[in-house]
DNA sequence: CGCATTGTACCAAACGATCGGTTCATAGTG
DNA sequence: CACTATGAACCGATCGTTTGGTACAATGCG
């Protein structure tokens, strides 16, 4: 019986990052209080600087890590696996559909480029975002597109996810994301 | 008198509005501080508050308003006008381009659905973003496409700008985003 | 075994700094 | 002079952070 919210449970710091992501990712990193964090985890704000003596960077830190494993499961691996390449994008295009939550959850790279977020972590992101457009191109190279093309497209995927969120999000309205991402393999893949 | 020579000209507020303008875009509504509105303005916070009684929140506003005014000339008057749809299309990705001043600067809207700025903005970014897509969705139906088609086209428009000055962003590599605005007009046009 | 020691997980309270917001005396202009 | 615009000080609230401590389980040792 270890699921369950006993009131004296030991948690590892790495079972607060789920919320911590979920904060960010809708606050940004001056909206996302320590008073906020400190009600959204259940946890004092000493024991948050117990868990994370960086205090609120360093929370930040450990959901980027979280989130440079995301993609490396969910989108590296998959994409340089087995199966067809359009079989491959259509699994990327399913994990990414959930961690937007089929749209309707913001991006945390995307609100962590503004305010005080983007001089701590723009390098971070700037680097994530690169594996992920290669990954793409990279897949896209193997079945068979020009070099440049492929570069280009994978660029190409990265702005219809993000702007598909944006605007989803704008106009409350996720039938606009799930059509987005439903299409994006065969954009991509599309011949000429 | 002419304009130019009063040294303490009387300055209306809305001479403040592109200032604040590029506060809010580039900090967001919790990062934007007053400090930082009174070091970028020039003004006390007492002038503020004679400019702007309703405060932070007045301030963005008259931004809003603004920026209404913005899109009803460079893109819904311009889409309604003269010239080829291609043309037309074409003008209004210049206006955007500068808007956005090439992709270096990011949106206002998107960074108002953060934090505490989409409690009180949503509503009027979500009528913004609606006029903008109905206008393109309306261009693209007089040149000839089915309406369904058209209006998808229309959210895909506003996706790709949204999705590029991101990703442009993270990148640090506007020519992403000029890429995608110069081939926008003919992507929206293309027939099938 | 008994019992002190150590280490972990947690929190209430308070720190100095800064937040958004307000007031007011006065400098500048007509 | 009257009046407007403003700089500067101030307000209570909240910011991120730190201190000092409690509760408890595991360990060391006689």
């Amino acid at each position: 019986m270890s699921t369950a919210k006993s009131k004296n449970a030991e948690m590892p710091k790495e079972d607060y990052v789920p919320t911590l992501f979920s904060l960010f990712r809708q606050y940004g990193y001056d909206g996302a209080t320590l008073s906020k964090i400190s009600a959204a985890t259940g946890l004092g704000k000493a024991s948050l600087y117990h868990h994370f003596p960086g205090g609120k960077e360093d929370m930040v830190a450990s959901v980027l890590d979280h989130s440079d494993c995301w993609l490396q499961e969910n989108v590296l691996q998959l994409l340089a696996g087995k199966g067809s390449p359009h079989t491959r994008l259509q699994k990327m295009c399913d994990h990414i559909h959930d961690l937007y939550a089929g749209g309707t959850q913001p991006c945390l790279t995307a609100i962590l480029e503004t305010g005080t977020g983007r001089d701590l972590f723009h390098q971070r992101i700037k680097t994530l975002v690169t594996h992920w457009i290669g990954a793409i191109a990279k897949i896209l190279v193997e079945s068979g597109l020009d070099e440049a093309i492929a570069r280009q497209r994978g660029q190409d995927a990265l702005i219809s996810i993000q702007g598909a969120l944006i605007v989803s999000q704008a106009l409350d309205d996720a039938s606009l994301f799930l059509r987005t991402i439903k299409q994006l393999p065969e954009t991509l893949l599309h011949w000429e």
